[in-house]
DNA sequence: AAATAACCTACCCTGCTGGTAGGATTTAGC
DNA sequence: GCTAAATCCTACCAGCAGGGTAGGTTATTT
């Protein structure tokens, strides 16, 4: 598997608060039930997503977490990247300290790295789809099929 | 990461055999002593390219690897499948029997899967980078600057 | 026969993933 | 102020896949 499962936890957990009215805050407890994922275990992904500045939280009773942009303006390569880390196709992309993405492959004998080559494609490949890609779009699909919503939510 | 170690052992397995004149079988060992491999681990590697028939084999002395077609002819696509089986970004999208990608999301409750339209457009990113990159584009990209073949290699 | 090299299978160690446990802090409502 | 609801934090753990080793068997050339 490429990703997982804290990215599909979090996706699901960011498109659920994209459901939700913005400024008012969502409990985890709520989105755990919603969605059958473990309470305990969510707390840890979306802690990544409010370390990467991606959603809001307020403590204490009646707290929660909501989003901190407009769903339009959340591109899912940032939603990913927060979650899993740099996105590299292989070991030798990331560098440790800074989190940036590049090869430490030896020059292999004056040679060009051509697995480099490969690699760089097929990360640009990801990143692009991931960019164009947003939030808000993920919330659209998600209403598909959905009765209107009458009175209460 | 994305890929495993046998993705990138396996491709650099392959570069190496399209470097060499076709129909003359190369040893592992003369493999794994160029790019610094353990044998023993690229004898399964190569396993995996053998029966997915992108290589053929000579057994006993002077035997050895080479391509199964000509290197223009090979999708890396072809060459990452057989090496790490079915891409998919998770692990909803691999029916086990068939090895085919598809989304096992139950229903949802009748909405629509949204991580699924998510991971649906990434593994389209993905395999098309790949498809759209040869074997002979990296082997041509491995010979750059390097020096002139004289007479012994 | 001896050397070479593919082929096969069982095993092992390590680290990561997914998850639990148990608490501590903060805030709203009474 | 008390209590409940919630975020926040950290340590821990079991399972499993990745990466690799070991030790052979078979086939082919010289």
């Amino acid at each position: 598997m490429i990703f997982s499962s804290k990215a599909e936890y979090g996706v699901r957990l960011m498109v659920e608060l994209g459901r939700q009215s913005p400024e008012q805050p969502t409990s985890l407890k709520a989105i755990a039930d919603a969605e059958g994922l473990p309470l305990a275990y969510l707390e840890q992904v979306v802690a990544r997503l409010r370390k990467a500045e991606l959603v809001m939280s307020a403590r204490g009773a009646h707290g929660g977490y909501w989003l901190a942009r407009p769903a339009e303006e959340i591109g899912m390569d940032e939603v990913v990247q927060a979650l899993e880390g740099a996105i590299a196709p292989m070991e030798c992309f990331v560098h440790e300290q800074t989190e940036r993405v590049l090869c430490s492959h030896l020059p292999d004998a004056g040679r060009g790295c051509a697995t480099k080559l490969l690699w760089t494609r097929v990360q640009g490949g990801i990143i692009r789809s991931l960019q164009t890609t947003t939030l808000a779009e993920l919330v659209e699909f998600s209403r598909r099929g959905e009765p209107v919503p009458t009175a209460a939510a």
